[in-house]
DNA sequence: GCCATCATGTAATTAGTTACATGATTAG
DNA sequence: CTAATCATGTAACTAATTACATGATGGC
């Protein structure tokens, strides 16, 4: 185990995204890049070509370990008491970074640079965005228990999808 | 003007978040940075080091163009015909990359797998910076005119800000 | 047998960060 | 005259996307 590079005091969401995840279960790097684009699209996202490598890394300085494998060539990763760890350390002692990035806030941001004419289109498709995503949020807080640690997550992102979703009604209907 | 490179219809954000604060109002790369980190850092960051490249590019490309030079050898760009039409293009025709990546958010998602005395001291800081960011806010919507069109992005950021300050605030009365 | 989806990987390119580097102006 | 901040740039490196590539399994 354990290579060379050195995990100083960077950034890297990625890799204790990735992390978190396997602390809540142990998963396959197919399920997490799933959980990428479910419960964590709001925060973070990654694509299999990140995921894989970053799995390997990962195991390769003992911060995860292979605990099984599946059908289809699959490999079931776990958490290690090392890899927990290092997540408490650098979400106790990482100063965070702060920046973010999302096109679709950028492109709210944007849309009232043009004629209301060509706002309503661009709206009406946001609308149809936020209301499918407030969806797909009720559903998942549907199977996540009232008692879970994540219950209040769920539920911050359920009320800041609401809260966009109707900006975003109030946008078309001035436009209208 | 007019290089090589083609801008067919990738995602592209850094680009069209310069242009679009062009199109607000001419300004220097040095005030362009600062503009990042107050009305769109909620949306979208960038360095400095990727600023005046990017600049360049779009002079080179005939998206922008310098319209005067100041003090300090600086130069002021102002978004031309061609780069309204380009803004207005990416607005109406390309497809939205939907992905998000907010390091506070992923933080916010795991904090909860540590034991409730590790917690603290990080929803404490969570808290110190939302509290901050709130105001912050609250002091750029004073500036901004009722009337701006940009007025209600500005709200929303607010409101946004706001929601999550009470969050936080609940999750440090649980665990103290 | 074949198609959809599960499942994993690598290579080439582009985007973004951090570090290096320098000069101009203003306030004290 | 000197320190802070304004102002711009490039180089080296790391992170992320897109494209390439392949194989396994299950349902029909």
């Amino acid at each position: 185990m354990s290579s060379t590079t050195g995990s100083v005091g960077r950034a890297m969401s990625l890799r204790h995204s990735v992390l978190g995840l396997l602390a809540l279960q142990p998963a396959t790097g197919y399920e997490l890049l799933q959980k990428f684009d479910n419960s964590l699209s709001h925060a973070w996202h990654a694509s299999h070509s990140q995921i894989y490598p970053e799995l390997a890394k990962l195991a390769d300085e003992g911060l995860a370990e292979i605990v099984g494998e599946g059908p289809r060539r699959s490999k079931t990763y776990a958490i290690t008491d090392a890899g927990r760890e290092e997540l408490r350390r650098w979400l106790s002692e990482v100063e965070p970074v702060r920046t973010s990035r999302n096109e679709t806030a950028v492109r709210a941001f944007l849309v009232p640079l043009l004629p209301p004419e060509q706002q309503r289109p661009i709206w009406e498709r946001e609308l149809a965005y936020a209301e499918q995503n407030v969806r797909q949020l009720e559903g998942y807080a549907e199977v996540v228990p009232t008692s879970s640690p994540f219950r209040t997550n769920v539920d911050l992102g359920l009320r800041m999808a609401a809260l966009i979703r109707d900006w975003i009604r109030e946008r078309l209907d001035e436009v209208s």
